[in-house]
DNA sequence: ACAAAAGTGTTCTCCATACACCCATGT
DNA sequence: ACATGGGTGTATGGAGAACACTTTTGT
C-alpha cells in the first residue's frame, strides 16, 4: 500500500460535501432543480441537489457526481461558487460544503426524470426556505451567474441549439430581473456578430414566427485569444 | 458530551487549509507576503501563508487565525477565493484547500515582522514557482482582486488612512499593470466626490508634494445603500 | 537654470438609452 | 378585420480616451 509518509496526523478532518445550484429557463422564467431531501436530519424539507466529496475524487468531479447522481444530466456547465463552514450549519454533523452552480437546458430535462429523481423545477422568485444555508447558496450563485453572464456567454448553456432572439432577451431580462428595451437589445446582440441565422423559424410562440440563432463558438474562442472583451449584457 | 445522533458516519474526511494570498502595495509596486516553508514536506520551499482549520473555527475564522499566526496582523481585508481539492495537490496528504486574499497597508508591517516572521514581500511580477497549487491560487486571487476593485473600494485596504493621488493611481496601475492617465484618473476619482482633500502634503516622492486625500466611507455607505453603483475602474 | 513630480481642461468618439411603427400570420 | 408577437432605425446624452502645458520647489 501507500508507503509515503502521512504529515498533519495532528489535525482535524472533516466530512467536505457539495452542494449544486442548478439554473434552468424556460418560457415562465430562470428557474432552480430542487428536491425534498431524502434522509435525515431534516429529511422531507427542501434541499439543494447535494452529496459528500469521497477521496477518489476532487470536488469538481464530486460535484458532477452528485448532478448526475441526482438528475442524470452528464458535461453541463458548472462552476464553482463558494465554500460554506459555519461550524452548525448542518445540524447532522460537522460538514464543510461546497456550493457549484449549474446551467442547464431545460429541454434536456425530461418531465419522467422530475419523477425519477423526484426533483422540481422551481421559479427562482418562488424558492422556499431551504434546509441549512442552501439560500445563501442560491443567493451567491445568482450573484456569480449575473457576473458571469455580463461578459462571458454563459446565458446560452441555458437555451437549446438554436434559440430565437425573443427567448435570448428574455432569458437576459430573467437573470437580471429587469426590462431590456427590444431594439437594442437585438441591436447589440446582432451587432457582436456571434450569433448566425439558421434561416429556420419558430412558431410556438408567435404567428409569424421567430428566427432560430445559434452562437458562433468557434469565432467566440477566436475573439477571445485575440483579446476582444465582449460585453454580453451591462446594468 | 454530545447526546445528538450523529450522521454521515460512513463518509470520508479530510483534513481542510486555509492559504492566504496576502497583497501589500508600496512606492514599488504590488507585493505578496510569501515565506520559506517551516515544515515538511517541502521544508524550505516558497509557500503562501497557510494552516489547518480545527474544529471550532469556521473557514473565516481560520484564515483570520493563519494571518494574525503568521504575520501578528489583524482586522484585515480578507475575502473567500476558491477550494482546491486535487487528490494529489499537497504531497504530504490529502488536503482540501481554501484560499483567502487579504490586503494590507504594508506599512503597518513593520520590518520586524519580516524577522520575526520570516516574511518576505515580493513583487507580484517576481513571484517564484511556489509549492503546490500556491501560484494557481494566486492568479486566482488576483482575478479576484482585480473584479473587486473595478467597482469596490478594496484598494484602499492597501493604502494608509490618507494617501496621494499619484499613490492611489500607481496602485491601480499595478493591480490592472496598465499605464492611466493621470488627468483622466483625477477627473475620474474626484468627480466620484468620495475623496476628502486633507489639506495636508506629502513631500516624500516630490519638492512640490502631493495632497493627502481620504476615502469618504460613510458617503460611500450611504451612496450604496440608495443603489448607486460606483465605476473605480475601467479597463 | 533646470530637473522632477503635481496639477489642470477640452475635444472626440463610441456606446447605452429612449422611443414608435410596420410585418406576417392564424383566427 | 384584428390580435399577437416579430422585426426595424434614429436621435440624444454621458462617459471614457486622447492629449500638452503650467506650477512648485529643491538642487
Amino acid at each position: 500500500m501507500n508507503t509515503q509518509p502521512t504529515y498533519y496526523q495532528e489535525y482535524s478532518s472533516f466530512k467536505v460535501a457539495v452542494d449544486c445550484i442548478i439554473f434552468g429557463f424556460d418560457e415562465e422564467g430562470l428557474k432552480l432543480l430542487l428536491q425534498k431531501r431524502k434522509f435525515e436530519p431534516c429529511r422531507g424539507e427542501w434541499s439543494l441537489m447535494g452529496g459528500f466529496m469521497n477521496s477518489e475524487e476532487n470536488l469538481d468531479q464530486a460535484a458532477e457526481r452528485v448532478l448526475k447522481e441526482c438528475t442524470g444530466l452528464e458535461k453541463v456547465y458548472m462552476e464553482q461558487v463558494m465554500t460554506f463552514s459555519e461550524i452548525s450549519r448542518d445540524p447532522g454533523n460537522r460538514v464543510v460544503s461546497v456550493a457549484y452552480f449549474a446551467l442547464i437546458d431545460i429541454r434536456h430535462y425530461v418531465k419522467e426524470s422530475t419523477d425519477k429523481y423526484q426533483a422540481v423545477w422551481i421559479l427562482l422568485k418562488d424558492i422556499p426556505k431551504l434546509i441549512f444555508d442552501h439560500n445563501e447558496m442560491v443567493h451567491k450563485a445568482l450573484i456569480r451567474l449575473r457576473q458571469r453572464a455580463t461578459n462571458c456567454p454563459v446565458g446560452f448553456n441555458l437555451l437549446s441549439e438554436t434559440f430565437t432572439l425573443p427567448a435570448l432577451q428574455q432569458l437576459y431580462e430573467a437573470i437580471f430581473d429587469c426590462k431590456i428595451d427590444k431594439r437594442n437589445f437585438r441591436k447589440k446582440m446582432t451587432s457582436m456578430d456571434l450569433l448566425i441565422n439558421t434561416g429556420k423559424k419558430e412558431y410556438s410562440s408567435s404567428k409569424k414566427g421567430a428566427f432560430l440563432y445559434c452562437f458562433d463558438e468557434k469565432k467566440y474562442e477566436e475573439m477571445t485569444k485575440k483579446g476582444y472583451n465582449p460585453n454580453f449584457f451591462s446594468l
